[in-house]
DNA sequence: CCATATTAGTTCTAGGACGAACAAATGGTC
DNA sequence: GACCATTTGTTCGTCCTAGAACTAATATGG
């Protein structure tokens, strides 16, 4: 019987490897790391919001955010300004460099990915939704905590790369 | 008209984000990373390979590869001997203790894996499977380089992130 | 009003990711 | 046999990752 299940999930893993892999590429290409990716398109077209709910959205811990913000504030694409209302928090938003080059990389990546997803007519895009989702909401519950997947924007198309290893406290 | 295959693409990052929480958090319990789990599921069972081997059945890049090794070695969960036909190649293979470890832990990790996939039967299995195996082989396919994808073994069970790109040889 | 709890973000540590540069060994070819 | 390309594994640099400890600020209960 060879567990027909660890067949499916290897092809789950194999094609968000491939995915990732021909999203990174392009990513790279266009002179950002995928979690930059990820900011940068989660924070275009708004008028910014705090690292909490950016860290919500893109599904990057805090202590991650820190640096990658650090790294795109060092290259003038997004600006933290301090929140007077709660001196906690920070604003952060893109600056008109970010702005423009979000206008400018995300149509790209877009276009990238589609003709991938041809392959597959409406209907079967339908299908594997459906799956996939009824998959993940056991994960979720089974998992207990991480109960609140926020459905991520950028991270979807940067194809970052979540996951890794705790070292097992 | 929102671009549909989106919503699709943000199911396969979701639930495979979900998947490896859920099985990154279990391998941590047992004591390894996911990659180190990878390694150990991956020479599990056989006399042993090297290097070039391990890294092209794990996804895991020889650079990265090195320091997964390194660790598990502290551990004298495996053993580096150098080949003497081939004396660029290093020959890894996992001690009594790996093995013994590795004896221990894999159907645990498979039986905490099975109950989530009861949520699918037999035959949205094998739909879901093959829904996923088209779209990886558009992105592989167009991909252009990484063309070989040698189906991982222990990753797909560790969930691992790989992620990133693949060499491109 | 004050003590305590909670929240926001930074810093720190250990591990992992990739590509590039490198040394050593091997395989061809002339 | 000498030369050159290729392959193997390690090392290095930069970035990402999670979690824990920490500081500062806000919220809450008494």
């Amino acid at each position: 019987m060879a567990e027909a299940f660890l067949r499916t999930l290897r092809s789950l893993v194999t094609c968000y490897q491939a995915f990732g892999a021909y999203s990174a590429a392009h990513v790279r290409q266009l002179g950002l790391t995928p979690p930059q990716f990820d900011v940068l398109v989660t924070l275009g077209n708004t008028e910014g919001m705090s690292c909490r709910e950016l860290g919500e959205r893109t599904l990057i811990t805090k202590g991650t955010l820190t640096g990658v913000l650090d790294r795109l504030e060092a290259r003038r694409l997004l600006r933290r300004t301090p929140n007077v209302q709660d001196r906690r928090s920070v604003f952060v938003q893109l600056t008109p460099a970010g702005e423009t080059l979000f206008a400018k990389i995300f149509p790209s990546h877009v276009s990238h990915l589609r003709p991938a997803f041809g392959e597959l007519n409406a209907r079967e895009l339908e299908t594997l939704e459906a799956l996939l989702g009824r998959l993940t909401r056991r994960f979720v519950a089974d998992g207990g905590a991480a109960a609140e997947v926020p459905s991520p924007k950028g991270r979807m198309i940067a194809a970052s790369h979540r996951t890794t290893s705790r070292p097992a406290r």
